[in-house]
DNA sequence: TATTCGTGGTT
DNA sequence: TAACCAAGAAT
């Protein structure tokens, strides 16, 4: 295999057609592990407004490491898979600490940091600091399979996939060469629809010759998602403040804050359930009212159904069972704390509602309970 | 090794 | 439009 012959390709490709993006100009080896963690399963153009802002806060790796938790989430919202922001945060405070605040220039030492496993790792060494580490992210997996038509799956078959990015990587200038091995895969050996005529691989692509480009690589078939009803409260108190609470700091959506509420057991109405769940968690009595908003929400192995409902605190102190914390908020005030996506659409149904929807006649009995 | 982690874009 | 995919990692 001429491996030289890919490299020039590609490189000379890349100095023509490579994407012009905010962190590949950097020299700051602290912006580029920004990046690579932003970059973890999410595109490039969701990421830039929030690279940007977080270079902007938090400037330097000593005030990542330095930050407040909330601050670094609130810095996260909206971009998904929110361990990542504990594991940058955490990462930070490691290279801090226990390596005088230089990014270990070793593959094993980086990999042992959490959130970085061995395609960031390689990133970091070959983006920062021009060192012969392969990557091997989905578009990577999806051009080598195509380029050497691999017809096992790529998860399993992790292992050769890794030796075809070694083998291929230019040694001179990797740093170039996985960027331009990235923009290849996210430009033009597109998931559904390769452009092979602009592809700079076109004469060596064994996917192609064998007319396999559209069939490569190849998929194992998707599992069923399940689906859950979950009743929510928007809970008022006389002082016209709204319950909120943080969640656990496992699991989904850890550590975020949400409006309280929980899963409708069968045959449970969505009201009995608000009040049972908020009964459960903080040991609150409430009374439910009117409908809010009805939320549906897709995540990558879940789908759920959000039934809002205003409510009104009723009697008892707050007991932290089912969540880490808890407050009491004005509306203006909920933008302190970091949500989920979810979260954020019944503050904007909150926000556009017409009048005030914590009526004091719910306080004095008399609105009935659905 | 198979699941569990979000959200937005694309087809 | 429902399904797929995105600069993956941890358990």
């Amino acid at each position: 295999m001429d491996w030289q012959w890919f490299r020039t390709q590609l490189l000379t490709w890349y100095g023509e057609y490579g994407r012009d993006l905010p962190w590949r100009p950097t020299a700051d080896p602290y912006a580029v592990l920004v990046s690579e963690f932003m970059l973890q399963q999410t595109q490039v153009m969701t990421v830039i407004p929030y690279y940007q802002r977080w270079l902007k806060q938090l400037p330097t790796l000593a005030d990542c490491a330095q930050a407040q938790r909330q601050d670094i989430f609130k810095l996260w919202e909206g971009l998904g898979y929110y361990r990542r922001a504990e594991y940058l945060h955490q990462t930070c405070q490691m290279i801090m600490y226990n390596y005088g605040g230089n990014i270990p220039q070793e593959l094993a030492i980086l990999i042992t940091l959490p959130g970085i496993g061995r395609t960031t790792a390689g990133g970091i060494l070959s983006h920062a600091f021009n060192l012969p580490l392969p990557i091997l992210d989905g578009n990577v997996q999806r051009v080598l399979s195509r380029l050497f038509a691999l017809t096992t799956p790529p998860n399993r078959n992790q292992k050769q996939l890794w030796h075809y990015s070694q083998a291929l990587l230019d040694p001179d200038q990797p740093g170039r060469f996985n960027q331009a091995l990235m923009d290849v895969g996210a430009g033009v050996c597109l998931p559904k629809v390769p452009h092979c005529g602009r592809c700079p691989w076109q004469n060596g692509c064994m996917g192609e010759q064998t007319q396999q480009q559209h069939t490569l690589p190849v998929r194992e078939p998707a599992k069923e998602i399940p689906h859950r009803t979950i009743g929510v409260g928007v809970i008022w108190n006389a002082q016209g403040q709204v319950l909120i609470d943080q969640r656990p700091s496992t699991g989904l959506l850890a550590n975020l804050w949400e409006f309280p509420g929980g899963k409708v057991e069968p045959g449970e109405s969505v009201p009995d359930c608000i009040r049972r769940e908020i009964q459960e968690e903080l040991a609150l009595d409430i009374r439910v009212g009117a409908h809010l908003i009805t939320v549906n929400h897709r995540y990558t192995h879940l789908r759920v159904t959000l039934v809002v409902h205003h409510g009104f605190y009723q009697s008892g102190i707050p007991e932290l069972r089912g969540c880490q914390a808890y407050a009491w908020v004005e509306l203006r005030d909920l933008s302190e704390y970091p949500f989920p996506q979810a979260n954020h659409k019944i503050i904007q149904a909150l926000a556009t509602s017409p009048s005030p929807p914590w009526p004091l006649e719910m306080a004095e009995g008399r609105v009935q309970s659905e």
